[in-house]
DNA sequence: GTAAATACATCGGTTTCTTATGTATCTTTG
DNA sequence: CAAAGATACATAAGAAACCGATGTATTTAC
């Protein structure tokens, strides 16, 4: 089972800029690969979907690259910025606040007027 | 403060659908303002976007209408239809259940490889 | 009497994802 | 050793879903 896909719309900016604050440096294959196996292939995160995401968050400032060579093969690395960590608190505490809201709101069993 | 508006995409249906399961019937305009006072206005639906998505969970038989005119004015309430009463348990349950993985993703600190 | 609130609706534009496609290298396995 | 699968990047067309603007009309409050 893996979760609808429009739950991912919104979230995956955040997904990925935390999975950065926790371990330094990440490349995309390893990040759609480490989400797969954290929640138990219940969240995949295709590579159309996180490549201009990455890019973008790179072009933001939020995220600088280093390449690197694995062989003759191109391995690259995302890091954060300062201002990327900055926009990564933000963020997650905005996730968090809006998942207690939701949270409440489907919880709520009758009027309150 | 409200939330950043991409948090909202793929929530919006669910919500919905628990509201009318908690009331019965509600009308488009009173969705909007009982979802703004319940979230102490963080969470603002704007007409734009409820009223095609009321249109969508109809045309897909999940509800009911029924008009009714206060004065001239007309009111057009929304019920849930028994599918409609199956799929907000669906969609219910996937939203929690999504959330308690992304609460699981967001407090991860180390690298589990 | 006019501004704000109530109440419906549609439409263009943007963002963001999916699916498909492309290129290339490395590893495993029959 | 050939082929399949995994690794690793990238882009592009299309769809979905929301925002903001706009429109119409009635009712309420000042």
């Amino acid at each position: 089972m893996n979760y609808s896909s429009e739950l991912l719309k919104g979230t995956l900016k955040t997904i990925v800029l935390k999975l950065l604050a926790d371990n330094k440096k990440m490349y995309g294959y390893e990040i759609t690969q480490r989400v797969k196996e954290l929640t138990l292939d219940k969240i995949q995160i295709t590579e159309g979907a996180l490549y201009p995401t990455l890019h973008s968050l790179e072009a933001d400032g939020f995220l600088t690259t280093e390449t690197e060579f694995i062989g003759k093969r191109v391995r690259k690395y995302y890091s954060l910025s300062p201002t990327g960590k900055t926009k990564t608190k933000e963020k997650v505490s905005e996730l968090a606040d809006f998942m207690e809201t939701m949270k409440f709101l489907l919880d709520i069993k009758t009027k309150t007027t």
